[in-house]
DNA sequence: GAACGTCGTCGAACCGGTTCGAAACGACGC
DNA sequence: GCGTCGTTTCGAACCGGTTCGACGACGTTC
């Protein structure tokens, strides 16, 4: 393989002198440039990303940590890991993933062996615990999730307090009066799934603001539990007329359950989910919901840290904590309720 | 941050010994181990990944190339790289993960760069352009799905022929007479998804040899084409009696196809798939299915590629290509065609 | 007591880049 | 003819590890 080193004596010139054509940090005059440039072609010579990495101390890798918990649903994770690497590759970076169950560990090791520039974090929990080493880590870090505690770290979230007012806002302007919404199930929360809180006390704050019901339960989280917590929900509470899902695997069963009831929506029973229009293409899905936009979250997670590894925005600058405003994507599921 | 030098010092060695004294290469007194070792971890030393990787020319890193190209069903695409993922941390090595839809230049950037031992192909089509990159790069690759031209690299896959066999076989003993293929659509083919034609052919072949009828169509991969086709193809063939689907957004969509046409399988309709346990779980497939094993088959790659690396396996003998003999899973939605 | 082997350690070189300071060179003004 | 300046190039040092050859100390052996 070639080296810099063959480059220079092919072209006749000191090595020096072949990484300045090449980088253009100084003047060169225009016929070395050339030679170094054919002798480059020529030799078919790429830099050692470990060599440059240890003379520059920047390695172009950005560390995406995403840890594939039990009851996540991994089909939506996916779409944050796609966010993230292909942003970070238009801006240059390549991404080191880990999918390790003990993502401290993987933080550990990406940071302190110097392997990256910066970490992202997926699905950050309230109390993560992954955050005191990131905080420690000479790297700077970009989180998707809200945690209790956002120093040091720009932090990047759905707006899950707007989205439980919205849908509850949504259903409640068709004439609806009473609700029930199906979230992730209870060690989800447990585990430090806010999220989940914020959505639902929001949701229900709005309900009662409105004067209207919400039933609020936590569902789970896989097959075929979720199906029957579904028709046990909607056998308990026959007067319900609209249905909220903050739950994937709720929402992806879904159809099925109604299509066993013999419910169709928006005529016998509104409903609205939160999840993304990608997620509603693949299970297809035919629910009006709030766009999760995972794509955008990860996107705008990696555009902020590349800012700060760049240094175009200064280490003693504040850090960025940015909600994303929901927005409700119709798909027709939702109307007046039947007895009006 | 500190050095190897920094921990000599604080040892009162040299670096030379220090770096002997942690990996055990030559012989170091009871002693100086121990200072060594105790100045590690009271300066919380860690080595610095590019400056091994350029001292030893290992970087401990396997690249996996991921390709998400059109209609290609993104979730089944993850469980190959979370095989992967797995398999390779728990070998010690770390994954730059590249999605980038021109597989080719992210393959050039990685192993010309130096920045990875091997790399992991995932979704290899028949004539894959990245191939020929790979065998002439310096690292061993190892494939997930079967190329026209096997040299120079590891080989995994299903074993489609067996695949397709199977489903037949599995079928005309029960005692249909009249079956119904889908398969993926025709321009993933064209793409060079051998695979497909592989299941399809050798399925044609074993109706043929059975005295059954056989009728292989494509389907289309998003919604809600696929609904529709799924709903054509039964109007086109009355008389069939069973159904394999060789086609994930085809099996996704299939459940609520059936309820809108007031089949239950088995009972009006005998379905088997092929796609893993896994993918079951997620759609909440009732369907038997031949297990598609992506997390094996990633498995088998990272473990066959990291013999190659670590030279456990020489240079000249010769490449693995192995198939993975499907099993089907019984899940009940098999039994005698109704008018037995 | 000289020759020899073993064990433990050190210094130096190397991996392949980048970057700083200085030197070589020609042009220019005086 | 000499000092000065700007442009272009070079040599050396450095990033942080690993590894080879050598060397000193010590214990055996004849």
């Amino acid at each position: 393989m070639a080296t810099i080193g063959d480059v220079a004596r092919v072209a006749g010139v000191s090595r020096s002198t072949a990484s300045y054509a090449l980088s253009g940090k100084r003047a060169i005059s225009e016929d070395v440039r050339r030679r170094v440039k054919d002798a480059v072609r020529e030799l078919g010579y790429t830099p050692n990303a470990g060599a440059r990495a240890l003379a520059t101390s920047q390695t172009m890798v950005i560390g995406l940590l995403a840890q594939f918990l039990e009851d996540e649903f991994a089909p939506a994770m996916l779409q944050y890991m796609l966010g993230v690497s292909n942003t970070a590759r238009e801006l240059g970076y390549d991404i080191l993933l880990s999918t390790e169950a003990d993502g401290r560990n993987a933080l550990r090791r990406m940071t302190d062996s110097r392997m990256v520039d910066g970490i992202v974090l997926l699905n950050v929990a309230e109390d993560d615990d992954r955050l005191p080493i990131l905080r420690d880590a000479p790297q700077p870090g970009a989180l998707v999730g809200l945690p209790a505690d956002c120093s040091g770290v720009e932090v990047f979230d759905l707006d899950f307090e707007e989205a439980g007012r919205t849908m509850v806002e949504h259903l409640h302007r068709l004439g609806h009066r009473e609700l029930v919404l199906v979230s992730q199930p209870e060690h989800v929360v447990e585990r430090g799934g806010a999220y989940v809180w914020r959505l639902q006390n929001a949701a229900l704050a709005e309900a009662r603001a409105r004067g209207i019901t919400l039933h609020a339960v936590f569902g789970p989280a896989q097959q075929p539990e979720v199906g029957r917590a579904l028709h046990g929900l909607l056998d308990a509470h026959p007067d319900a007329t609209g249905l909220l899902i903050n739950n994937e695997a709720a929402a992806a069963a879904l159809p099925t359950v109604l299509h066993e009831r013999r419910l169709t929506a928006p005529a016998d029973l509104s409903v609205v989910g939160r999840y993304s229009d990608e997620f509603a293409r693949t299970f297809s899905l035919p629910y009006s919901s709030i766009e999760s936009a995972p794509d955008r979250l990860g996107r705008m997670a990696v555009r902020e840290l590349v800012r700060r590894i760049e240094g175009q925005v200064g280490p003693d600058e504040p850090h960025v904590v940015r909600f994303v405003s929901p927005e409700l994507v119709d798909r027709g599921s939702t109307g007046a309720p039947r007895g009006d």
